[in-house]
RNA sequence: GUGGGUAUGGCGCAGUUGGCUAGCGCGCCAGAUUGUGGCUCUGGAGGCCAAGGGUUCGAGUCCCUUUAUCCACC
């Protein structure tokens, strides 16, 4: 399934196998989180900016439009027409930071969804069966994702219980699997490493769910409040202790510089929303760094965002015109800085991956760090 | 030409019976946002209150003149 072709330190580069298709690792997931990109963004525009995987959310496309319509219609790619991998996120992660009025205990969470208030239960199973029926490639665990902040009694006490959830949701997807009627019968799980910011809780939990032998494990937990060099740290201190032949995903994280360093510490896949919530706001990543669109600056630029860039808004708008159609509120705006954000992700990882296939991932991080943060703004 | 109104940061306006470092919205500039509620939030720059003169301890606020502009009417 997953193929190392490649280490330049601990960076990692590879081949990853699954029934929609190959994704070619380090990879950024781009993110339609109810099984659509957010800025009027389409599968069929995803193949031209270079998307290998698209990531959508258990607990968003539970509560709407439920995951028992997507499996009547078929699950989720023939629902939303993309044949590529799909990593549907456990919803453990919305359940903290979105519902309200949660509830934990060891058979799962008691919250209230955030769209009509009603009461929902989720746990290790619920998670297991909602992404069963939404047939992704990839499924995530259910985790507790506690905050950066909480006290290391209560963090070891949710780590473990993390661990039993993850038990049960290897058992439950395997129960899955096997059925008759399930979509994706070659589903694949990935387990979520947790612990905040203490090293030997990271530590402990990733030796306990390697031996769980999953088909990937990500790092959860970080990019939630802690500094970059806490991040950075961690990711040193547990990436190391899980399999080196298995992909290693950084949860929601993140700048195009938090993706060099983690890249450099052994991760490879990622998913933010930066380039879509951005797009969406009109900041715009180039090789020169973020630009605001709205910048009166623009009023008369008739260049492209990025000169030189391949993406559909770039070939065929100027930052004049994109500058007027956001301040006008219009969608076009969103979605062609969104395109271009997409695209801008997608290429980096590309570049990444080709420095890395030539082994000079070291000198490409650096120089592109370099021309990305002392780049003039234009 | 006559009568009336208005002139306050880029734009639109508040500014109480004249009283502390002149406010607000939008805009502008700079940040924040990391397993997404098409947001939101935080800072910052920018006005000698049309010009000139007067009354007063003190005027954006009262008086006079000028200029600009708007609305009626001839």
């Amino acid at each position: 399934m997953y193929q190392l072709l490649k280490q330049e330190g601990r960076a990692k580069r590879a081949v990853f196998e699954t029934v929609h298709g190959t994704v070619q690792t380090p990879v950024f997931m781009n993110v339609g989180t109810v099984a659509a990109i957010k800025g009027a963004v389409a599968t069929t525009d995803l193949k031209e900016i270079g998307t290998q995987i698209e990531l959508s959310n258990t607990y968003h496309l539970h509560v709407r439009p439920g995951d028992d319509k997507v499996k009547a219609l078929g699950g989720l790619h023939r629902f939303m027409n993309w044949d590529r991998p799909i990593l549907t996120d456990s919803g453990g992660f919305q359940v903290f930071s979105l519902a309200k009025l949660r509830k934990i205990k060891e058979e799962g969470v008691t919250f209230q969804s955030h769209i009509d208030g009603r009461k929902i239960f989720m746990g290790p199973e619920q998670s297991m069966q909602i992404q069963s029926n939404l047939a992704s490639t990839i499924a995530m665990a259910f985790d507790e994702c506690p905050s950066s902040r909480a006290d290391r009694s209560y963090v070891q006490q949710s780590v473990d219980r993390t661990t039993r959830w993850l038990v049960r949701c290897k058992a439950e997807m395997d129960r899955l699997n096997s059925l008759e009627d399930t979509i994706n019968p070659h589903q694949m799980l990935f387990g979520i490493n947790q612990g905040a910011v203490f090293d030997d809780i990271r530590i402990e939990h990733a030796k306990q769910i390697r031996e769980l032998d999953l088909d990937g494990y990500a790092v959860g937990g970080l990019a939630v409040g802690e500094t970059h060099e806490e991040m950075y740290h961690v990711l040193e201190e547990v990436v190391p202790y899980l399999p080196v032949d298995k992909p290693v995903y950084l949860m929601g994280v993140g700048t195009p510089l938090n993706i060099l360093e983690a890249v450099e510490r052994g991760v490879d896949f990622f998913d933010c929303v930066y380039p879509s919530r951005n797009g969406r706001h009109g900041h715009v990543y180039t090789a020169d760094g973020k630009r605001n669109m709205f910048n009166a600056k623009y009023e008369l630029d008739d260049r492209p965002i990025e000169e030189g860039c391949g993406c559909p808004a770039c070939r065929n708008y100027s930052r004049a015109y994109i500058r007027h159609l956001l301040k006008a509120g219009e969608m076009l705006g969103m979605r062609l800085c969104v395109l271009h954000n997409l695209y801008f992700y997608n290429h980096l990882m590309e570049q990444i991956r080709n420095a890395l296939d030539e082994g000079r991932f070291a000198d490409f991080k650096t120089n592109w760090i370099d021309r990305y943060t002392q780049g003039g703004k234009v």
